[in-house]
DNA sequence: TTCGGATAGTTGCGAGCACAACTACTTTAC
DNA sequence: GTAAAGTAGTTGTGCTCGCAACTATCCGAA
């Protein structure tokens, strides 16, 4: 079959979103580095904060995270060098290693929670205006359906 | 200042974002890598592919890449050994390197080029559809905007 | 009960990237 | 014309991550 090529406007859009990411994500990373988190401890911190006990399932916490097990057992690595979390094994099932959130870990989130709220308020929600943000949620919702819809259908 | 937090609304529609950036990217990655091209490789034979003489600067090239200059270097490394790019440098200025697309380099674009669109096709811009794309490229034009005039602004 | 298969987590390894330090060259200022 | 500052590119180092291989544990079927 012959390709259909992306218009102007499709390519100007695709590329738009591209180069933007990136620069997001590089904002949204450098607004974090003050308080000595990265994205991704943050957002460990955020879910064990949420998660009942305060603790979560490894497995469960690298799905939730989309990263695979061995990345999460060294950012946890890391995690606990600093104290934010601990390693807690479950009585239940001896295979399973609960991450779970410290004292010190809920402090620290609780120090760069406002600053990081604020950074997205300031970077993304601001910029989109409530209409906006809307459209970017229904956007990706768009996407998101597709594709976990094409990837529990493969043949 | 009391932190004004993320309604319900708001931090549905980020997390959307974030996690659906991430499975897209594997998406489309995954499409590629058939062909034995990385997506930032692919990024690299179509840059060169527009470039007026099929080469560009290092320099240029990594920033229209978003790129560092030594993540630019090793990239190019695994390109010329796969022999997509060669290294050519400058009479005018001797400090700089042009990496110039190979006749070979520009038939892996031609072959993977179809299936690349076809790949961004399916996974975006049909789920989307034409108002949706139109949607994306205009959200994400506001918020690199934003980040752009925050750079140049700093202070 | 016990053996095969699934599941949870860690470790070895290598890819990809950024930062800092370095070399080489060019441009600007005096 | 020469010294200082700026620019282009590479290399050393370290971080993060995924894949494959491994151990340990649990579950289901005979």
């Amino acid at each position: 079959m012959t390709t259909k090529w992306l218009t102007a406007a499709e390519l100007r859009s695709w590329r738009n979103y591209i180069l933007t990411t990136h620069d997001l994500d590089a904002a949204l990373e450098a607004d974090l580095a003050p308080h000595g988190l990265s994205n991704g401890d943050y957002e460990v911190l955020v879910r064990l904060s949420e998660a009942d006990q305060q603790q979560m399932r490894m497995c469960d916490l690298s799905s939730a995270l989309q990263l695979s097990p061995s990345g999460l057992t060294r950012r946890l690595d890391a995690m606990v060098r600093h104290g934010w979390v601990s390693r807690v094994s479950s009585d239940a099932d001896r295979r399973v290693m609960y991450a779970h959130l410290t004292e010190l870990g809920l402090e620290k989130l609780k120090e760069a929670a406002p600053s990081h709220v604020a950074s997205v308020r300031r970077h993304v929600l601001e910029p989109l205006g409530p209409e906006g943000v809307e459209q970017l949620g229904r956007l990706f919702g768009l996407i998101r359906q597709h594709l976990d819809h094409e990837g529990t259908t493969p043949t």
